[in-house]
DNA sequence: AAACAAAGGGTAAACGTTTACCCTTTTTTG
DNA sequence: CAAAAAAGGGTAAACGTTTACCCTTTGTTT
């Protein structure tokens, strides 16, 4: 593959004069722009991004690190990031984490290890000790799904709590009196929080969950189906089901009705994230949106601010987002 | 950031054994191994990739073209390229080719100054001989949903075509005689040759798509809404409506269902793709599955074992995929 | 016409690695 | 015990760029 060097030999200048004319430099004259530029597609010469990168010592790659991109809120997340990235002329690199605190620290070190400057992580599993260690050695770390304290200008995170408390006043408001739940069985705090706030809020009302009717399964469309099977083998009633995710959610609408309920009319169903599947059941999922896209965008452009010095570090400002309801209509009055 | 010198230095060792350490080299004994080990962990040190990358000449990404991210089908490519990259040590670097010849001529561009000698790429609007030439430059190089047959060994693609006989002849089999059929309006060959295949194959059978009952839109859930409005408004009748994609299908069944159908037992609806939201439509959508993961997986290994040199130049394998009917609720017997 | 500024362009060091080649010390072999 | 081989490790060139510094030519000012 052609080098700068051959390039300068072809048009008679010298290694200077082509790099000038490769990055727009000043100190080069409109024959010797078009001499070299010929060449250059003569020669179809593409310059080494490595060998800019080691002497500029600076970065074109945006790092983002998630479970994998199969799980379309992830892919959502990768897509937030990759439009700020283009934008910007960077390149989005991948760093998948998977599901261990060892492999997600492996997914940072190999962005760091290409001097990545800027990267959105989602870490559920390192310690809060081993991600400000980080922060502090990758200036354009930003951290998303997740709130740290001591680095909280650099986290963007849903208040899941609140989310919580929106599905519980949202079910309540549409006369519920009474209510299921089926949580997720992973070890994070997420679906913790979103129950938390769903049962203060209920409590508030003087309504609370009975006992067997909050289940924990896989977030997934067939956990839904079996946490579903389980609630309805309580044989207790309900009238209102808040569910972990849109997947679980739809999945338990399918076990409703395949079991003689009607949705809304019978029982109303309530999702949590909007993701793209939550329009397409049928009845159309009404749920709690999780900006995740936009949130990943805010998460990239803090990033590319903290490594352009644009934003103080002891930036008091909180990047929290509320998950906002989406009336559609797996819920309904209760009459 | 620390570098190797820094590391020599503190250890007393000359570059060299350090760098026989960092690559687990021959020549070092168990005491320098120790004595380096030790002093990197001191200083964090971590190799800068771009440097390695510029001398051995060798790349340890993974590139892969594609539109964006945002659409499930191709989240799903990226991920089948994925595994494969983490299982041979790379990362997947990521460039987005969006919709024109010229953003996916960029695209391509990108990782070529990365040195990425690997690549899958699906591209729509550059010629085949652009493409031709690129792979003659990039041995890496394979393309996914496109077949050219200069470089058909380095090419995996799904044969449209078929699908649409097999679509035509499960319909058939449920003894359906009046068809309708919903293609997308992008000016690519799939929904062409899905047509094709499908009316040809109903040409030998003695039937036909009634006129007006060809529709095209775009490739969403609303541009099936649409579509299927302008069918029914045709007023002609129809019991078996193929349609170009998944999420078309599922707008079409929502908008048969909002006027008085039924599906299947009215009317049956058959899909193409079989992406992960297929089987979360109610009714489950029986459709086509387009392996889309698996053959990303294959196209990225074929990328790999061509720079291996494992596979000859003149290789005749042909990786021509052939959908698979995937039977679930939307279709029925016609009695 | 002298003095100086501006414009254009060249030289070479630097970025952080790997590795071929060389040298020294230790171990093995007969 | 001499000779040879093996083991351990150092030196320096190379990878392909960018850019500070320097030099020459041309144009401008007085």
């Amino acid at each position: 593959m052609a080098t700068i060097k051959d390039v300068a030999r072809l048009a008679g200048v010298s290694v200077a004069s082509v790099s000038r004319v490769l990055n727009n430099g000043p100190k080069v004259s409109k024959k010797t722009i078009e001499n070299v530029t010929k060449v250059m597609n003569d020669l179809n010469y593409s310059p080494n991004a490595n060998a800019r990168a080691l002497v500029t010592q600076k970065s074109t790659i945006l790092g983002v690190v998630i479970p994998a991109l199969i799980d379309p809120f992830f892919a959502s997340l990768a897509h937030g990031v990759e439009q700020v990235a283009r934008k910007n002329n960077r390149q989005l690199l991948l760093s998948t984490g998977l599901v261990s605190a060892e492999t997600e620290i492996q997914a940072i070190n190999l962005l760091i290890e290409r001097r990545c400057d800027v990267m959105v992580v989602h870490s559920k599993k390192l310690s809060d000790h081993v991600l400000i260690e980080l922060a502090s050695k990758v200036p354009g770390l930003v951290l998303i799904d997740r709130y740290i304290e001591e680095i909280a200008q650099r986290c963007v995170w849903l208040d899941n709590l609140e989310g919580g408390k929106i599905a519980a006043r949202h079910l309540l408001a549409l006369n519920h009196q009474s209510f299921a739940c089926i949580s997720s069985k992973h070890q994070i705090d997420d679906p913790l929080l979103r129950l938390q706030g769903f049962q203060n809020e209920l409590a508030l009302a003087g309504a609370d969950i009975e006992e067997n009717l909050i289940e924990y399964g896989e977030p997934t469309l067939q956990g839904g189906e079996i946490a579903t099977q389980k609630l309805l083998a309580s044989g207790k009633r309900f009238s209102a089901l808040f569910v972990y995710n849109d997947a679980m959610a739809i999945g338990a609408i399918s076990t409703l009705e395949d079991n003689g309920y009607k949705v809304p009319s019978d029982i109303s169903v309530l999702g949590f994230d909007d993701v793209l599947l939550s329009s397409y059941s049928r009845p159309k999922l009404t749920t709690l949106n999780y900006p995740i896209e936009e949130m990943a965008m805010q998460a990239a452009n803090i990033g590319l601010e903290l490594i352009a010095k644009q934003v103080a570090a002891n930036n008091s400002t909180n990047y929290k987002y509320i998950p906002r309801l989406v009336k559609r209509e797996s819920t309904s009055f209760k009459s």
